[in-house]
DNA sequence: TTGAAAGCGCTAACAG
DNA sequence: CTGTTAGCGCTTTCAA
């Protein structure tokens, strides 16, 4: 930088409003410094940046409805990883923990984060159309995140999550692949309202038509994400019906669904698809009994909101597109361990 | 680091040296120090560490046979990512592209970059006893991280890519989840010694016995990892055969075998399971030819043996693990598209 | 509109 | 064995 301003003329001070458009530069002197940026491909060096501009930390704030769902535990995994990641530049992080994931909660956790003068805001999207004046409204003072469920619409930087409609297309081609006999598929969601499951079961339903035998799908039974009421449902299900080929799991409950299905001793016999890779699934998975589960990288979703607005707000660079969609990560017994390296932990980064 | 040297009665220079084990420091003030570090949980700013410790930057050298396999362009993506991001903090990198991954032509690679000074070497590994022996003479001067095949028994600093073996179970299980019908499996390697591969037909192997049906397996057909040969070697398997169930590409030449199959008018008919994620494979994957690739994420490949060398040589920092497993990532058509996170372009790193 | 100067937290070279 | 000091590259006052 020393350097771009001798060869300009002028001093650091100078190069640096040009780099940063800081305005109250002559215009002669901004076109001819950025002209000698460019020749010399300089960048500047982000741990020197990092240094300065992060003297005075920040703060920021993230909810997490962890407490009715073991998904979010992982999440809160990739929170932990990048708190004591960037902590140590002197980042701040105020986590609050959701009982469940309705907007009154959501309101008043969000006014309690604000009342703590954060720096940038992290929240799963509630797709409510108050809800997204509301995040407007703080977008417009500070950088927010949406994760795991988008606001498509909101003046959020960027999503961080599955695209749910390919994945549950995904999860119908896996179904028509392996489905050894005609029957009934039959979806499960928590409730009609939460748009990633439906999404889910919309998908698998678009690409049943490639199956090589007959396949119908049921109406969707609702489970509340609760796996007493998953089992339930499941065990009076295959009781009632002996045509049933499949167990289509697209939202919580996976576990409950899972014992039944156990239970019932048709296990080998009925295919089951379902999501995430909780510990439970797992088991199953290694059973038979889940037949494929399908992973959206929790780790990431927890992680990659606060590393983004890292980023954002200590180096002023925006994430690389409005929609950062996780993986659609298909997983039977044999690759049920090997999560790969997209967690990120044990990596790497200044 | 000021407020531990004022806690301990010492100056930044004696806490510098109990931080990072340089000796030379009293045993009780040493332990003092060690102490107060612990109790007040200090970590080092990073940002100030690199900045120091980086004002010399350092050189990396990298071995990339991509000649030879279009997969490593994606490596290579991976590579020139990282060089990118580091470059800013005055890293050089010194990419030495191979022809073939033969032992002659990586001998004479290396020695070309000892002499350009290096740092740090990133090998794919070749594992006979004369070059673990050579990687070990270096190892012992400087950082060595093997990638995509292992010299599991080397000094090398850790490996990073994927468990062949594993990788191999998977397609196993994929095939007797979606097999139709009875009849042989035919796999096909590049060379009988590169052990990637032939641990990957051992894996399939070792799970056929799932199968729901008869399914046998054929000895190893071998493509030298040619498409051209690729071709030739199924067109005739083809013709010859009417009981070919399932065509399995262990190594290169994945794209050859799928035209001849689809150009056999049978890709509908025989299952066919291969790796990696090249264009034209997913374009088979897309018409139904393939019906699962398993990828390796081979931009991390690429990307992160470059970040670990950073960490260490910036800030001693010492890599999660001797062994960096990447996923064993099954793709069907519909989640041919979405690589998820894992690939860091687009994060959020310093 | 610009320059000068202080300093972010750490490391390394040197002096003692 | 320990302290002092200069300075890594950048940002941000403050003064001009």
């Amino acid at each position: 930088m020393n350097e771009i301003a001798r060869l300009a003329g002028v001093s650091r001070g100078t190069v640096d409003r040009v780099i940063h458009n800081r305005g109250n530069v002559k215009p002669e002197i901004q076109a001819r410094i950025q002209q000698i940026i460019k020749e010399t491909g300089f960048t500047p060096n982000p741990a020197a940046t990092a240094l300065r501009r992060l003297s005075n930390g920040f703060h920021l704030g993230i909810l997490l409805p962890s407490l009715h769902n073991p998904f979010y535990l992982d999440v809160k995994e990739g929170i932990c990883s990048a708190e004591t990641q960037y902590s140590k530049y002197g980042v701040n992080i105020t986590l609050v923990e959701l009982q469940e994931l309705t907007p009154q909660e959501q309101y008043s956790a969000i006014d309690r984060l604000l009342n703590q003068d954060i720096d940038g805001l992290i929240v799963p999207g509630i797709d409510t159309p108050e809800m997204i004046a509301y995040i407007d409204s703080i977008a417009a003072g500070m950088p927010v995140v949406t994760y795991n469920s988008d606001l498509p619409n909101s003046k959020r930087l960027c999503f961080i999550g599955q695209h749910h409609l390919q994945a549950g297309r995904t999860a119908g081609n896996l179904l028509c692949n392996s489905i050894r006999r005609p029957g009934v598929v039959v979806p499960l969601i928590s409730y009609e309202n939460i748009l990633a499951h439906t999404q889910r079961v919309e998908g698998l339903r678009s690409v049943l038509h490639n199956a090589p035998m007959e396949v119908t799908m049921l109406p969707a039974l609702h489970t509340a994400e609760s796996d007493e009421q998953a089992y339930q449902v499941v065990h009076k299900l295959l009781q009632t019906r002996k045509d049933v080929s499949c167990i289509y799991v697209a939202g919580g409950g996976q576990v409950g669904a899972a014992d039944a299905l156990a239970d019932s001793g048709r296990g080998q016999d009925v295919v089951m698809i379902c999501y995430d890779l909780l510990p439970r699934t797992i088991e199953h998975l290694k059973s038979g009994v889940v037949n494929f589960t399908i992973g959206q990288q929790p780790f990431l979703q927890g992680y990659l909101p606060i590393a983004i607005l890292f980023d954002y707000l200590a180096f002023g660079k925006r994430p690389n597109g409005k929609f950062l969609y996780t993986s659609i990560d298909i997983r039977i017994r044999e690759n049920a361990d090997f999560d790969g390296l997209s967690t990120i932990s044990g990596t790497v980064q200044i």
